[in-house]
DNA sequence: GAGTTTGAAACT
DNA sequence: CAGTTTCAAACTC
């Protein structure tokens, strides 16, 4: 009942990789070359350790494993913590550029131009949420948004649409046609408003 | 169940 | 970082 309510792209909703889904949605894992020791077993990237029900062979995200699987943890997650500031350095330099551009258009310009003030914000926004969630490392860093070519985030393919969630500006989806919010927008007839239709 | 498609995670 | 490969899930039949 709580799944299909549009969500903010920059809420901080850890809420992916659910493998204990209640003794209802049964989602485990059915990793075979994996071991479960990177991001790609859902049990690991989530936390956890497999249970029974997962199909995994051969496993070592077993508690017998604790050392090996908290170690191989600590590994992958300073990796993206690593590549995430990286980014986050490139998009708040991009920021900072188009601050001063904006900054120095006329007024009638700088009014229309308020769109880019918002994106810039949200971008911004979402570097120092993610910044924080590292930091804390107690909570999940917010995902960046999909990067769909083929799916139009139609399909659970996409994050986004499987999160019942609109798609947003740090999507890079090509041909978005999420229900729950397309990355797009247009200009209201009438009026000068510009009207975005994503999260 | 087998085979294909897909995009994140991993690798280089 | 970008280009490529690997991977497990989503999907199709
Ligand atoms: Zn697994
Ligand atoms: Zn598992
Ligand atoms: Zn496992
Ligand atoms: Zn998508
Ligand atoms: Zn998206
Ligand atoms: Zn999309």
């Amino acid at each position: 009942s709580h799944q299909h309510e549009p969500q903010l792209a920059l809420a901080t909703t850890p809420k992916r990789q659910k493998v204990e889904d209640a003794a209802d949605g049964c989602k485990h894992c059915a990793c075979k070359k994996s071991r479960c020791l990177k991001l790609y077993c859902p049990c690991f990237a989530g936390g956890g350790y497999c249970s029974e029900k997962c199909g995994c062979v051969p496993c070592f995200n077993k508690a017998d494993f604790a050392e090996t699987v908290q170690t191989t943890r600590k590994v992958l997650l300073s990796r993206q913590k690593r590549m995430s500031l990286k980014i986050n350095r490139r998009l708040e330099a991009n920021a900072e550029t188009m601050v001063v551009f904006l900054t120095q258009l006329d007024d009638d310009a700088f009014l229309l131009s308020s769109l880019w003030l918002i994106i810039i914000i949200s971008i911004l926004c979402l570097c120092h949420l993610q910044e924080d969630a590292h930091n804390s490392s107690s909570s999940t860093p917010p995902r960046r948004g999909c990067n769909c070519k083929k799916s139009s985030c139609l399909k659970k393919y996409c994050d986004c649409y499987q999160d019942g969630t609109g798609c947003s500006l740090f999507c890079r989806c090509e041909d978005c046609k999420n229900p729950y919010g397309k990355n797009e927008g247009f200009m209201a007839d009438e009026s000068k408003r510009f009207i975005y239709t994503g999260a």
